[in-house]
DNA sequence: TTGCTCCTCACGTCACGTGAGGTGGC
DNA sequence: TTGCTCCTCACGTCACGTGAGGTGGC
């Protein structure tokens, strides 16, 4: 019953503490819990009943994701209050992490099933064949060119008869919002073959997934709906870079009252979520 | 304004989606994106604007910790249903990490300051003479030894007209909860020396700090107790191996009535928290 | 010509885990 | 003698970051 009884191997030791061996190797070399004897013929390691404390509150502050430079510096803190410290620092970057893996996970479960609240449509549009009239427009003049254009769409197809297979819409490049001034469609969904004739020229606005919101009253205030759009997408969504699209439900054709007018915006989005 | 003009180099391509070059020459190489050209002579990588988007969607994904394997899987997946099943995977291994780190977070501030509740109290002990009797004792003879003890330790101070300096305590080795038998120490506390006689020896324990709760009754229940102390001691403290302490604040010498006697039950723990 | 950008290695980070290849103890 | 334990390299993991040393483009 002489101290060297006391005396346990790595696999002992490891068994008594639920390290590793690798772990308890790792320490040694670290030099964070070093056995009490190290054989010099063969390199075995021999640790002590009373290091088994001391791995445990490792172990303890290892599962509690303590650094290991954190928990040598918790181990030899000179007194109570610098080992407080040391947990405090500690609780602080694991509040941050806390934080930040609840954030994500409330924003995967926002992807999946976007909150009520949101009132973010996903909708994928399909390839549309249009009537369209695309010209470089500055923001300011935006609003006045499209009523023009979409007014030459209109009865270019009324002068041969046909009728749009829905609302009017517009395109809207990047560049448009980045520098106030860009490459702007106007459109007319239209199956129907039509002989293009001015500005107007047909073809196939390509498909797209779209998270929507409808403004509500006239354009001008337009600016607000994009800011809480663009806040929505970000939030609720994976917004991917893409022409902006509008489409017009009820516009100046439609009635007088601007307030009753009624424009989608969509913002191409990576489709996540509910069908 | 041909295709070229839509080609970015690889710091125009960092700025627009703001991921790092070395980030992005990562990606490049792992395949996750790769630039849409790479110039022959001189290795120059070339993005295209359309590649925004998809830049957008992996760093956002990456925001939310999603392994670059689980990214690329996500962005190739056939349907909106293996979209959805990669991200539900993906939120179960956040759900999972978000709640390591809270549970992290509270035992972190239980170390620091134990909920009121948890009725452990923290206690630094500092060395304390002792008259002392110290046998090898089986489990079921334990109570009996230590009244036995306790009486002989009693009377030797009252013969020699000595007082204790304060309530009779025990102290039992880790083998003694281990095998049900192990060394068992009955003392008095005593700073006064005294003539040893019979089986006392005068000595010191050493200081310690305990996480100490108080036993209500007689001991046959105290396996409860410490069934209670030990699961309190590991959720709100840091417990380290060491014999067990025992203070007999009230006990048969003082009343008859066992339902009254104290015992507080001491574990030794790596010390945290208020002082 | 001078910065600035871009390139490719090669190594570091963090806390171990995973072999490979070999030896000691009962 | 046979397993079992123990040893030391050396490398892998994960998602990049940090230089070193050199070249291309305006």
């Amino acid at each position: 019953m002489g101290p060297m009884a006391s005396y346990l191997s790595i696999g002992d030791f490891s068994r008594a503490t639920h390290l590793t061996v690798k772990t308890l190797r790792h320490y040694h070399q670290s030099g964070l819990l070093e056995p009490a004897a190290v054989d010099r013929a063969t390199g075995y390691r021999r640790y002590e009943v009373e290091q088994i404390g001391t791995a445990r509150v490792i172990r303890r502050l290892r599962e509690l994701d303590m650094p290991l430079e954190e928990v040598r510096a918790l181990l030899i803190a000179p007194d109570l209050a610098a080992r407080n410290d040391r947990l405090t620092a500690h609780l602080a970057r694991m509040e941050a992490e806390s934080a930040r893996a609840q954030a994500a996970v409330e924003a995967l479960r926002d992807l999946l099933a976007p909150a009520a609240e949101a009132e973010l449509e996903l909708r994928g549009v399909p390839d549309t064949p249009v009537l369209a009239i695309t010209e470089t427009v500055a923001a300011e003049d935006a609003c006045l060119w499209l009523q023009g254009a979409l007014g030459e769409l209109h009865g270019l197809l009324a002068a041969q008869g046909a009728t749009p297979d829905g609302p009017p819409g517009g395109v809207y490049g990047d560049d448009f919002f980045a520098e106030h001034r860009g490459s702007v469609t106007a459109y007319l969904p239209c199956a129907t073959p039509v002989r293009p004739l001015g500005r107007a020229t047909p073809g196939t606005l390509p498909a797209v997934d779209l998270a929507v919101i409808v403004h509500a009253g006239p354009p001008v205030d337009t600016a607000r709906t994009y800011g809480v759009l663009a806040t929505h997408v970000a939030r609720h969504a994976l917004p991917v870079d893409g022409p902006i699209r509008e489409h017009y439900l009820v516009g100046p054709r439609d009635t007088a009252d601007s307030t009753r007018w009624r424009t989608e915006i969509g913002w191409p989005v990576f489709r996540t979520g509910a069908a």
